[in-house]
DNA sequence: ATTGACACGTA
DNA sequence: CGTACGTGTCAATT
C-alpha cells in the first residue's frame, strides 16, 4: 500500500535542544533517587518523539559540541564569552543523553574544532544533494543559512518548548530578507549570545532594509558610502565588525564523515541497553504510556516497553505508534453509550467541557486509557443525562479550572454535587507563583509532555479547544499532583480550603451585585465637570495647557520650568507621585501642586467609575471573577473588574461605594469584617504574651501597646504616640526596616532604631518569632501558614542586598497574612454551607481580604447576621479572639463601618 | 496592537 | 529600604 517514502533526516543540535528542556522542565520534578536530575532528558527524549511522530524521519543523527573551543574561538576568543557556568542541576545530563541515544541506536557526532552546527551543516547540505529532506532542529539562528527547498530548520521558541517551522517564506515573514541573506542580516546587527556585537545603532529593521536594496553584506558594504545619516557613518566607522561576524558565523558544509546516510536510518533499539537506561533515570511516565499503549497492565514487566520502542522505531510504524503515545484516540459517543459508559467506570473520570459563548457545546470524558467526547444537544439532554451522575458524589471527577465550568452549570440550572479533584487548584498549591496554571503549562512540567493542538501535522501550537484532550490532562495529572500534595502536607489546605471556597466562589460570582447605574452615571458626569474646572485652574497657574496624566510633561513643567528640586529618583527622572507631590508642595507651596494632587485624585476616581459602568451586566448586576491562583500568599484577586479596589478613603470615592446597592427583591446589605486580623494572626504565631494581653483585655491594641512601649498609663497614651504605635506594629507586619520607619515616621536613623529596639525588648516574642520564620524559610526553602499552605522562597540567600532584602519582607509576610487568607475562605466555606443547608435566601456576594459583602433577603436579616458573627468569630482557634464587625445598610457604603 | 513604566485604588 | 493585588494612562515599540 505504502509507497517507498521520501528518505527523511532528522538533524538535532544536541545541546541545543537539551538546553531548551532544561529551562522548560523544572528539575526539581526530574530527579533520580540518588539525586541526579533528568529533566534535560527527560524533555529532550520527550521532544524527540514528537518531532518524530510529527515529521515521520526515516533517518536521524545528534550532534554535539566537544567543548566550549573551537576555530572559531581560535580566531576571536570572545566567541560566546559572555555565555554563563552550566547551572549545577544540568551537570551530568548531557553524558545520560547520549548514553540513552546510544541505547536506542542513535547516532550521535561530534567533531574535534568543529561546533555541532558545522556538523548539521556538513550533513544537511550533502544529504540534501542526495535528493534527502531534510529538518534540522536548532536554537542557533545562524542555520538558518542552510534553509533551502530541502532544508526546513524546527526552531525552538522561547518558554515553552514548541517548535517552529523556519523556511525562506517564514524568514522572510519575520525578518524581511530571504534565508540566504540572514547571516549578512546577523552580522550586522550582531549576536548578543555569541558576545558578538554588531554595527551600533543598527537593528534589525535597518539591517533588513539596506539587504533589501543591496542584496548582501558585500553589496552594503559597497554602497556604504551612499548611506545617509547617522547609521551611515556607524557603518563606515564599524564595518570591520560586520565582516568579522560574518567569517564566524558562517557554517562550514564540507566536513567529512566516516558514514553515510544509510548508516542513519532508524532501526531497532538495543533492548537491554535501554531497559538498563531507562531504569536508571527512573522514567516512570515515559515507561508508563508506553505500556497503556500496548496494552498491558501496569505491573507487567517493562519488556513491552523496549519492544514498543522497538516497533516504534521500525520504519512504517513510526506513525502509529507515536501517534498513540501522545493521548489515547479520542473517541466521538451517543447519549446513550456516555450514560452506560459512565456507569460501567468506576476510575476517577476526567471532565472538560467545551464552551462557547457560555453554552456547552461539547463535554470530554476520560480516564488514563481512553477519551471521549460528547456532544449534547440541549441543555435538555445534558442536564438529563449528566446530572444524576454530577450529582453523585461516589463517582470521582478530575477537573481543571471547576469553577468557570460551575458557574455555567448554575447558569443553565445543573445541579452538582462538586469535583473531586481540581488541578488548578493543586497546580496553585504546589506552586502559587508560576504565572500560568494552564493544563499544557502543567503537563509539561509534571507529565514531561509537550501537548500539541490543532493540526498534528503543523508544529507551530495552535490554540484549540479540545475538551477530551482537556479531560484526559485533567485525569493524568490529577494523580500525579494530588500525591505531590500530599507529599507536602497541604492535603488540608486543599480538602479543607481551595477546593470548598472554589465552589462558594462560583456562587458569588453567578449571584453578582446589583449597582445604582443611575447614580454612577450622574457620579461621573459631576466628577468629569471638576476634572475639568480642576485643570483649567491648573493651566492657568503655569501659563499653557499640558497633559496631566502624563508623567514626562510634569516632570518637564516641575522640574524644569518651575525649577523645583525632586525628591525621589526613578529610572525616567523623578517620581511625580502623590508622596513626591505632597513633599514638593511642603517645600514650596506652589498652589499648582495642589490643583495636581486634587486633579489626580478626581480622575482616579472618575476611571475607577468609569470601569465599573461598563462592568455592569445586563441584569444590572456586577459579576467579578475572582482568581483563586491570583497571589502567592493565599490571597484571591478579583479582576474584570477588580471589586477588592473600590475606593473608601476620600469622600468622592465612597460615594462610589454608595451604588453598591442590595438588589430587587432584597432589603439590604450586610457587610461583616474582621478587625485587625493580621496582628491578630501575629500575636498567636509569635505567643507574645504582651501582644496576647492586648487584645484579651479588649483594650485599644495601639493605646496597650504605645502604654507599654512609652511607659505610661493606656489613658496618658497621646494620639501621636499612637499613631507611631500604629505605623510600627503595621510595619512589621510588612517587614519593616529600621530606615523604612525613619522614613515613615520622619525621625532619624538612630531614632528609628532606638524605637524598634525599645519595641522588640518589651514584646520579645514578636521578635523571636520574626526571626524564626526567615530562618525556617532559609533552610527549609518555603514558609507555610498554619493550615500547612507553602510559598517558596529561593533568594534569601541571595548575594544581592536588594534581591535578598525583598525576599526577606516577603517572607516576613507570608504566612500572617496567608494564614489570614486560609482563616477567610474557612469562614466563607462554612457561612455558604450553612446557608445552602438552611435554603436561605440571602446572598454571599464580595469578598474583600478581611470583609464579606452580603444580601439579606427579607425577614432572614437576624439570622444571616448571627451566623455570619458567629462563623466568623469561632470558624478556628486562636490564642487571641477573632473579632467580626457587622454593619448594616442600603449601599455597601451605609452597611461599611 | 502590544509592552514597560508609572501611578494609584484596596486590604 | 512596608506586604499583596488589578487597571488605567502614556509613550515607545512591533
Amino acid at each position: 500500500m505504502s509507497a517507498k517514502k521520501q528518505p527523511t533526516l532528522l538533524l538535532i543540535d544536541g545541546h541545543s535542544l537539551a538546553f531548551r528542556a532544561f529551562y522548560a522542565l523544572n528539575p526539581d520534578n526530574f530527579k533520580t533517587s540518588d539525586g541526579q536530575h533528568t529533566n534535560a532528558v527527560h524533555g529532550f527524549i520527550s521532544m524527540l518523539l514528537n518531532i518524530l511522530q510529527a515529521e515521520k524521519p526515516t533517518h536521524l543523527a545528534v550532534a554535539f559540541d566537544l567543548s566550549r573551543s573551537s576555530f572559531r574561538t581560535e580566531e576571536y576568543p570572545e566567541y560566546k564569552g559572555t555565555r554563563g557556568e552550566t547551572p549545577p542541576e544540568f551537570i551530568g545530563q548531557t553524558e545520560l543523553l547520549q548514553e540513552a541515544l546510544a541505547a536506542m541506536n542513535i547516532r550521535t557526532i561530534t567533531r574535534v574544532n568543529y561546533e555541532a552546527d558545522d556538523v548539521l551543516a556538513s550533513l544537511a547540505d550533502q544529504s540534501a544533494t542526495k535528493g534527502f529532506e531534510v529538518f534540522v532542529v536548532s536554537g542557533d539562528r545562524d542555520t538558518f543559512q542552510l534553509i533551502s527547498d530541502k532544508t526546513t530548520i524546527l526552531y525552538p521558541v522561547k518558554g515553552v518548548m514548541n517548535l517552529v517551522r523556519m523556511d525562506d517564506a517564514a524568514v522572510l515573514e519575520k525578518y524581511g530578507i530571504h534565508a540566504k541573506q540572514y547571516p549578512d542580516l546577523a552580522a550586522l546587527v550582531g549576536e548578543t549570545s555569541d558576545n558578538l556585537p554588531g554595527i551600533p545603532g543598527v537593528g534589525p529593521k535597518t539591517a533588513a532594509k539596506w539587504l533589501q536594496a543591496h542584496i548582501d553584506l558585500a553589496g552594503v558594504l559597497e554602497a556604504a558610502e551612499s548611506i545617509t545619516g547617522k547609521v551611515g557613518e556607524s557603518l563606515r566607522e564599524h564595518k570591520e565588525l560586520a565582516i568579522r561576524n560574518r567569517r564566524l558565523n558562517h557554517l562550514v558544509r564540507d566536513l567529512e564523515f566516516d558514514f553515510d546516510q544509510d548508516d542513519l536510518e532508524l532501526g531497532g533499539v538495543n533492548e537491554a541497553a535501554v531497559r538498563e537506561v531507562f531504569a536508571k533515570l527512573q522514567f516512570k511516565t515515559l515507561t508508563e504510556r508506553v505500556l497503556r499503549l500496548r496494552g498491558s497492565k501496569p505491573g507487567s514487566e517493562s519488556a513491552s516497553a523496549v519492544a514498543a520502542f522497538q516497533e516504534a522505531f521500525a520504519e512504517e510504524k513510526v506513525e502509529a505508534i507515536f501517534d498513540e503515545l501522545e493521548t489515547p484516540e479520542s473517541k466521538t459517543l451517543t447519549a446513550k453509550e456516555l450514560s452506560s459508559w459512565l456507569k460501567q467506570t468506576n476510575q476517577t473520570i476526567g471532565l472538560a467541557f467545551e464552551i462557547v459563548d457560555d453554552q456547552i457545546t461539547g463535554v470530554g470524558f476520560a480516564t488514563e486509557n481512553a477519551r471521549y467526547l460528547w456532544v449534547p444537544k440541549s441543555n435538555q439532554e445534558l442536564k438529563d443525562h449528566l446530572e444524576p451522575w454530577l450529582q453523585d458524589p461516589a463517582c470521582v471527577k478530575a477537573i481543571h479550572a471547576a469553577k468557570d465550568y460551575s458557574k455555567v452549570l448554575f447558569d443553565i440550572g445543573v445541579s452538582f454535587a462538586g469535583f473531586d479533584y481540581d488541578t488548578l487548584l493543586l497546580g496553585y498549591l504546589l506552586n502559587p507563583v508560576r504565572k500560568n496554571f494552564s493544563l499544557d503549562e502543567l503537563a509539561l512540567e509534571y507529565l514531561g509532555l509537550a501537548v500539541k493542538r490543532g493540526d498534528p501535522n503543523q508544529l507551530v501550537a495552535e490554540e484549540t479547544t479540545d475538551a477530551s484532550l482537556d479531560a484526559w490532562l485533567s485525569v493524568s495529572l490529577a494523580a500525579k499532583l494530588f500525591k505531590l500534595v500530599e507529599g507536602e502536607n497541604q492535603l488540608r489546605v486543599y480538602g479543607e480550603v481551595e477546593l470548598p471556597t472554589n465552589t462558594a466562589l462560583a456562587r458569588m460570582e453567578h449571584h453578582g451585585i446589583a449597582i445604582d447605574t443611575d447614580k454612577l452615571e450622574k457620579l461621573f458626569e459631576r466628577l468629569s465637570g471638576e476634572v475639568v474646572e480642576i485643570a483649567k485652574q491648573a493651566y492657568d497657574i503655569i501659563g499653557h495647557e499640558i497633559n496631566l496624566a502624563s508623567p514626562k510633561q510634569l516632570q518637564t513643567v516641575l522640574f524644569e520650568e518651575l525649577g523645583m528640586t525632586g525628591t525621589k529618583q526613578l529610572k525616567t527622572g523623578f517620581s511625580t507621585n502623590a508622596a513626591a507631590l505632597t513633599e514638593l508642595f511642603e517645600q514650596t507651596e506652589h498652589p499648582f501642586l495642589a490643583r495636581l494632587l486634587e486633579h489626580r485624585e478626581v480622575t482616579k476616581i472618575r476611571q475607577i467609575v468609569e470601569t465599573t459602568l461598563k462592568a455592569v451586566g445586563k441584569d444590572g448586576r456586577i459579576h467579578t471573577n475572582y482568581v483563586q491562583t491570583g497571589t502567592s500568599t493565599g490571597r484571591l484577586s478579583s479582576e474584570n473588574p477588580n471589586l477588592q479596589n473600590i475606593p473608601i478613603r476620600s469622600q468622592r470615592g465612597r460615594e462610589i461605594r454608595d451604588a453598591f446597592i442590595a438588589g430587587k427583591g432584597f432589603e439590604t446589605l450586610l457587610s461583616a469584617d474582621y478587625s485587625q486580623i493580621e496582628m491578630r494572626i501575629m500575636a498567636h504565631l509569635s505567643e507574645d504574651a504582651g501582644i496576647i494581653e492586648a487584645f484579651k483585655s479588649g483594650e485599644d491594641l495601639h493605646r496597650f501597646v504605645g502604654a507599654r512601649l512609652f511607659g505610661v498609663k493606656p489613658e496618658d497614651v497621646t494620639s501621636a504616640m499612637r499613631s507611631t504605635v500604629k505605623a510600627m506594629s503595621y510595619g512589621l507586619v510588612y517587614g519593616l526596616s529600621e530606615y523604612g520607619l525613619a522614613k515613615q515616621l520622619r525621625i532619624s536613623n538612630a531614632e528609628a532604631k532606638q524605637l524598634m529596639a525599645d519595641y522588640f525588648s518589651r514584646f520579645g516574642g514578636v521578635k523571636r518569632y520574626l526571626a524564626s520564620v526567615v530562618e525556617e524559610a532559609k533552610s527549609l526553602g518555603y514558609t507555610a501558614t498554619t493550615f500547612g499552605r507553602r510559598r517558596p522562597f529561593e533568594d534569601l540567600n541571595s548575594k544581592i542586598f536588594q534581591v535578598r532584602e525583598n525576599a526577606r519582607r516577603a517572607a516576613l509576610n507570608a504566612p500572617i497574612q496567608g494564614t489570614a487568607a486560609d482563616i477567610m475562605k474557612l469562614a466563607m466555606t462554612s457561612i455558604d454551607t450553612k446557608m445552602q443547608e438552611l435554603g436561605l435566601k440571602s446572598r454571599m456576594l464580595l469578598q474583600v481580604h478581611d470583609e464579606l459583602v452580603f444580601e439579606v433577603a427579607k425577614g432572614e436579616l437576624e439570622t444571616l447576621k448571627e451566623l455570619v458573627t458567629e462563623r466568623m468569630g469561632n470558624v478556628v482557634e486562636l490564642s487571641v479572639p477573632l473579632e467580626v464587625q457587622i454593619g448594616i445598610g442600603k449601599s455597601w457604603d451605609q452597611a461599611g463601618h
